[in-house]
RNA sequence: GGGACGUUAGCUCAACUGGUAGAGCAACGGACUCUUAAUCCGUAGGUUGGGGGUUCAAGUCCUCCACGUCCCA
């Protein structure tokens, strides 16, 4: 029983303590990535080293010991002797265990077979571990476990922490390419007193000193338009959002997007950069474009296909979105209620985007599904979405500055809301405000960064390039 | 919110139509000075997610609950 290995790890704990080594360590420094000298073994040979890692396998042989520490990108073996640490220090190899933290300096040589290894000269206990650790051959495979205890999927599951390099590199890279093309990174209330920006259900706080109910942001849009109006022609945030809605294996209520604006350009512009910050991502990533997602090839290269909302509503859902019969026909056929706009939304979502695997652009969307954007024709704006292997991964538009107008869409807004669209957007007048005051013209570009990272990780699930996402307490 | 499926040793998994809960690894004791899923000998480990019920007998059937996965609203 895990009671009685516990009781027994305890145990060791105490015989440290008894020989007069405190069992949690403290500075360890410098060390030498495993890495390093497992890519550089002919520059060590023979040489000192000191690293620290993680016991993961112990083999005993006689008078000598073999271990496995794994730092955080590599293994190494290391080997102890009995006749080169002397009998005192050689029986404390048994109060350590699978999963304990260890410091260690020794010689790099390779064994008969080959393998780099260590020859122990002096180590140190740095950390207990004090229950047993998953089994390393067969992996931690309960997916509650894993996202519960995440430290135990980090530790045995290698590919876990590739997941989350690639998506720290994903992180960087795109700030790295949006500053070299002089844009401003910034940052905007997460609590707003008006929740816009998108279509989506907030979820609700409460300030105590100042007695209020705020929402946490669903989108940082209004307030990165306000910074244009200020004079910032590009800038761009890289933040949460929350969104008051089921989790499922593409939504979590709280994910990263990134939100750009470009004064002075439009939405012609942001899919050539869309095209370009995406493409660059994947080739400085993989060295290709082409990568594989959940057993499907994704082919990058330049340039995405384009098809109109209008079209793809024709093509994939055999439906013109402007006949409401058809709207309401096809609707019920999908199980879709509600408003009008609902309806659209629920049909384009269902039956377009996982139809599409190939990077896509969708443009021209109904206005009615898009307030913030600028109209295009009578009934159409000037908005894409780039779908990539079924799934929405952005959504942009040039901007609607005329404050006019969007004070009729938010109006339009208010009716979708009376006629109980949850989604529907507020009615913004602080906004409106600044919009009079002269937005230029601007377009901007929304990124889902968790689900870009599905596809770059061939991730199924968002919550697997999600350190923690949300489960219930248990 | 609804449906289907799942939850068995620390981990990964077995256990036929209800009939003594098992294996591998991990752990513990012993042997072994180049092993690497080390090997060999031996030992221990369980309120089968939780509550209630049916039955001579429940991991297995019924019911409620919790959590998860997938699908649907």
């Amino acid at each position: 029983m895990e009671e009685e290995i516990i009781e027994i790890r305890k145990k060791k704990l105490e015989n440290w303590k008894k020989s007069g080594i405190y069992p949690y360590g403290h500075r360890f420094l410098p060390i030498v990535e495993i890495k390093n000298i497992k890519e550089n073994y002919s520059d060590w040979e023979g040489k000192r080293a000191k690293v620290a890692g993680r016991i993961m396998s112990i083999r005993e042989h006689g008078k000598t010991t073999f271990m496995d520490i794994l730092d955080e990108k590599e293994k190494i073996q290391i080997y102890f002797r009995k006749d080169t640490l002397g009998e005192e220090n050689y029986s404390k190899i048994d109060w350590l265990d699978i999963g304990d933290v260890l410091g260690v300096e020794g010689d790099v040589f390779k064994t008969r077979t080959g393998e780099i290894t260590i020859l122990v000269k002096g180590f140190v206990l740095l950390s207990k571990c004090l229950h047993p650790l998953p089994q390393k051959w067969f992996g931690l495979k309960d997916v509650e476990k894993r996202f519960r205890q995440r430290y135990l999927d980090l530790i045995v599951n290698q590919r876990v922490r590739e997941i989350f390099r690639i998506r720290s590199k994903t992180i960087s890279l795109l700030r790295k390419i949006l500053e070299e093309k002089g844009f401003q990174e910034v940052e905007t209330p997460m609590m707003h007193p008006i929740p816009g920006g998108a279509l989506a259900e907030p979820f609700v706080t409460h300030h105590s000193a100042l007695d209020m109910d705020l929402y946490l942001r669903i989108a940082p849009e209004l307030y990165l338009k306000r910074l244009v109006v200020g004079g910032l022609e590009k800038i761009f945030e890289i933040n949460r959002c929350f969104r008051n809605e089921g989790v499922s294996s593409r939504h979590n209520p709280e994910f990263t997007m990134m939100e750009l604006y470009w004064a002075y350009a439009n939405y012609q512009d942001l899919m050539a950069l869309t095209e370009e910050l995406i493409c660059r991502i994947v080739k400085e990533l993989f060295n290709t474009l082409k990568i594989t997602y959940q057993g499907k090839e994704i082919d990058f290269t330049s340039p995405w296909a384009r098809i109109t909302f209008t079209d793809a509503m024709k093509k994939f859902a055999g439906i013109d979105w402007r006949k409401e019969e058809e709207v309401k026909k096809k609707a019920e056929e999908i199980g879709e209620k509600g408003t009008y706009r609902k309806m659209l939304d629920g049909i384009f979502k269902k039956k377009v985007v996982p139809s599409i695997t190939q990077p896509t652009f969708i443009i021209d969307y109904p206005l009615i599904l898009s307030p913030l954007a600028k109209r295009k024709e009578k009934d159409l704006t000037e908005r894409f979405q780039p779908i990539i292997a079924g799934l929405e991964v952005g959504n942009a538009y040039t901007e609607l500055n005329d404050p006019q107008e969007q004070k009729e869409r938010f109006l339009m807004q208010m009716e979708e809301k009376k006629k109980g669209d949850k989604e529907a957007h507020p009615f913004d007048e602080e906004f409106i405000l600044a919009l009079e005051y002269g937005m230029p013209p601007v377009a901007g570009l929304g990124l889902g960064m968790d689900r870009l990272i599905m596809i770059l990780t061939d991730s199924p699930s968002i919550r697997e390039v999600i350190l923690f996402p949300l489960l219930k307490p248990v």
